[in-house]
DNA sequence: GTTAGGG
DNA sequence: CCCTAAC
């Protein structure tokens, strides 16, 4: 593939932008400032190197140049998504020649400020080179973001380009234009010239003294400032990361989006994709693509992340001395952090022996490790909470620790041994175990800890104090005594409560004449206030939730002594 | 370090 | 309950 591209330079050779000027033929003539800049046609080979473009492709351009100003100033706002997007290197390999930052930095191109108000009409001289320019720019840049430029790029600037395809192009180019980065003129800054005060004054602001030296360019770029929501938008359907630094880019100093970006926020916290999820994704990906090359250019961005995370598994077997005696255990090494105990329990259930083994032996060395354990020090609990991330981690992790763990994973997988006193945090009042075997074989968690109603009772109050949300405060201060729950867990159990209060008022309380022998039956009475102070706090403003307790507490809690077993 | 949300 | 991203 070849590509035809304006690679202006100066006499040193270095980069700049400028006016336009081409070696062998001129196209036209910009009296631009004292600073000459020669601007030449080249053609990229596919390997990279630059070929003088020949007359042919000149010509090309050159007609196009002078035909079509209309289409050219389209291409102009092409160009500022290329400005916008401005990758560090263009599809061909060679350098950027500038991003849009060292458009707007450029001191050698003397343009008059002024002069950006003409800048956009068509008839100007100066305009017509400048926007040809910030396009062929673009061509470089854009050739990695979106596709529809790309192809204006190959045609136009391509040398095999006939005139039907140019006509094509240029609807495609019109259409393009007006899908993906909506420059309405209303809100065009250059035409309206309270708006072109306006983006003076910000061009002053932000190029401080350099202002006068503004390149036409600029402008150019600013119209995109104006609408980056349409353009970050419709770059980011193409590659996240470039629509990401323009919307950061473009944020900073712009005033009109402000609103349209804190109000896209307000909706909802917006996350990206977790890294378990891209995982995922690219186990699947890879699995389909197995054979196929990786390298094909589009997608690369993505692939990419697809490649780097999608480390396989392996097993090792390592040494570990449990209470002395060596034993082997089966490890898994993942790269990826994630919930090890499935993937450990599954290794060890396909060495019943060795497990065997040592889960008896890890007994006794957890018992050891416990033997201070009845203290109820929240770090503790904490610890123990996190220990089992380190059981994944490879050789380096800790080997105590790691003991300790897979020996609980092994005790939690094996025979059903309950060794209440391993329970880290000690024992609140009323305690429930640590494993629970339900019934066939599945086990729960081993920090889990089922919530008491009195728990319940007490985060209901927290939220109806400090409002939901606040659960650090609740956990504070309404959990002083109960170390083991994390506000996150408080958060998580509001979460279900929630939940259960909205499932069982439809449909009186079921949850009560259902059998639920184990899973404590939150008694509806709690349900209605959790209901209601959900509704409470979805409907008055923040601020005001720091209010009071409300009556419905103590009601609450006569609710609570009643239905106590 | 906290909070929100998905798993 | 765990994990992770957002704050």
């Amino acid at each position: 593939m070849e590509t035809v591209v304006g690679v202006e330079r100066n006499d040193e050779g270095k980069f700049e932008e400028s006016g336009f000027e081409k070696s062998s033929s001129s196209l036209s003539s910009p009296k631009l400032g004292a600073d000459p800049v020669v601007y030449k046609l080249v053609r990229i080979e596919g390997d990279g190197r630059f070929v003088p473009a020949t007359d042919d492709e000149i010509m090309e351009v050159g007609n196009l140049l002078a035909d079509d100003k209309i289409e050219m100033h389209l291409v102009a706002d092409t160009g500022q998504t290329g400005g916008c997007i401005s990758s560090e290197r263009t599809s061909s390999g060679i350098p950027q020649l500038e991003n849009s930052e060292g458009l707007s930095q450029s001191d050698n191109t003397e343009v008059d400020a002024g002069k950006s108000n003409v800048h956009l009409e068509e008839n100007d001289p100066s305009s017509a080179p400048s926007m040809n320019e910030s396009h062929i720019n673009q061509s470089g840049s854009v050739g990695e973001c979106s596709n529809p430029p790309n192809e204006l790029v190959e045609a136009t600037f391509g040398r095999e380009t006939t005139v039907k395809d140019k006509q094509w192009l240029k609807r495609r180019i019109t259409m393009g234009l007006t899908n993906s980065c909506d420059v309405s003129t209303s809100s065009f800054v250059i035409k309206d010239n309270k708006l072109v005060n306006k983006d003076k004054e910000e061009n002053r602001n932000n190029l401080g003294s350099d202002s006068a030296k503004a390149p036409a360019v600029r402008t150019v770029n600013d119209n995109c400032k104006d609408s980056p929501i349409n353009c970050s938008d419709q770059i980011e359907n193409h590659q996240i990361a470039s629509g990401e630094r323009l919307r950061n880019s473009s944020i900073d100093d712009d005033f009109g989006a402000e609103d349209l970006n804190t109000e896209e926020r307000a909706a909802k916290r917006v996350r990206k994709p977790t890294r378990r999820y891209i995982e995922e994704l690219s186990e699947v990906e890879s699995k389909e693509h197995s054979g196929k090359s990786i390298a094909s250019t589009k997608n690369a961005g993505l692939r990419q992340i697809s490649i780097k995370s999608n480390v396989r598994p392996f097993k090792m077997a390592r040494m570990d001395s449990f209470g002395g005696s060596g034993v082997e255990v089966p490890y898994v090494c993942r790269v990826r952090r994630s919930r090890p105990r499935k993937n450990v329990m599954a290794l060890m259930g396909f060495h019943p022996i060795g497990m065997g083994v040592a889960a008896t032996l890890v007994k006794k060395a957890i018992v050891v490790h416990n033997t201070q354990p009845n203290n109820e020090s929240g770090d503790e609990a904490l610890k123990a909470r996190s220990a089992p991330e380190q059981i994944q981690q490879p050789v380096t992790a800790e080997p105590e620790k790691d003991k300790q763990l897979s020996a609980v994973d092994s005790i939690e997988q094996g025979q059903n041994v309950e060794p209440k006193h391993i329970d880290p945090s000690g024992d609140t009042s009323d305690e429930n175990v640590v494993t629970v075997p339900t019934g066939k074989g599945g086990i729960r968690r081993k920090h889990h800890r089922a919530w008491t109603l009195s728990e319940v009772m007490k985060l209901v109050e927290g939220v109806s104090r400090y409002g939901a949300g606040r659960w650090s405060e609740i956990k504070r201060l309404a959990f002083a005594s109960y170390s083991y729950r994390t506000s996150v867990d408080l958060k998580d159990k509001w979460r279900n409560l929630l939940k259960a209060s909205l499932a069982q008022t439809p449909q009186d309380k079921k949850i009560n004449s259902r059998k639920h022998a184990s899973a404590m039956p939150i008694p509806a009475a709690i349900l209605l206030r959790v209901r209601e102070l959900a509704e409470m706090q979805s409907q008055v403003s923040p601020n005001l939730s720091s209010g009071k307790p409300v009556a419905s507490t103590l009601l609450l809690r006569s609710a609570f002594t009643q239905s106590r077993l």
